[in-house]
DNA sequence: GTATCTGTAAATGTTATAGTTACAGTAAAA
DNA sequence: TTTTACTGTAACTATAACATTTACAGATAC
């Protein structure tokens, strides 16, 4: 699995997190990565409404305003990302054997199933407790901090 | 995800269904790939009591005898296979920023959450189950050559 | 003792993934 | 209207993960 979800979740908190426009360079400095790698994912995010985009001067993304909060399932479908999956298969279609012949069809009925399985768990979760947990995780730090 | 879990599973289909001892030789013809990797797989799957193996000449995997059929949940246990993984970590610990700073330790926890996921309901397949839906697959493609 | 297997490691190819560079198109501001 | 600072996108390079190949020590049947 390539790590785009990663790069449009973290892109996705910064944005709700700061507010107003960010620059590819500033949040792909956040996410530690390069900037062409954040606008090719957020261009992603775009097409599916999920920012908005400014090109030119002063440019940027900013977050769709919204009353409900979106879901990492809806990232991971604007992205078609795919948690399982095995890009190897074992056996051969042209195979005279029924099980060489037909394992790698089965084995991607399998992943494809875990996969759905994720993708349902993912509505569960949303960018905005994303941002929540990060907020107690600091809390958290400057309480051990000042124990100290 | 290495592809090692689908081996493995291959070669449990393969050995259950053919009975008696196999060779790495035999299995990696069936699967399509080299003996030293399925021999690898399969040392991991003879540590967990999976399987039987037997060095020297005549040697080869055998099934373990057993009432109740092996579920892919083993199989991954004894592979130790991460299904949901992500190699890439974004921001970094060290960076003066909630979201840089957290970022990655959220994602791993989701990801973990995900993979669990994928365990569990692996346990609901078995080995058995799916030797049976490839002899059923194999039974509809001869009645759809029949017919034409 | 020889043949044939497993177990394992080291070296090599191959592919997937991330990074880099570059440039056309767009829009604000000088 | 020219400059500046963005996005969008593509082509190329670097790196890391993954699979293959080769090799050989150890085990066991014949």
């Amino acid at each position: 699995m390539n790590s785009d979800f990663c790069v449009a979740v973290h892109s996705l908190v910064y944005l709700k997190h700061k507010g107003g426009t960010i620059s590819s360079e500033e949040l792909a400095e956040n996410i530690c990565t390069n900037p062409a790698r954040v606008r090719k994912v957020m261009a992603k995010l775009k097409k599916e409404g999920l920012v908005q985009t400014k090109e030119g001067k002063v440019g940027g993304y900013t977050c769709v305003e919204q009353t409900e909060d979106i879901t990492l399932y809806r990232v991971a479908e604007a992205l078609d990302i795919r948690f399982v999956e095995a890009s190897w298969r074992s056996g051969d279609s042209d195979m005279n054997c029924m099980i060489a012949s037909g394992m790698a069809d089965v084995m991607d009925e399998i992943y494809l199933n875990l996969n759905d399985i994720c993708l349902e768990k993912l509505k569960m979760v949303t960018i905005g407790e994303i941002e929540q947990k990060l907020m107690v995780i600091r809390a958290q730090r400057q309480a051990d901090a000042a124990v100290r």
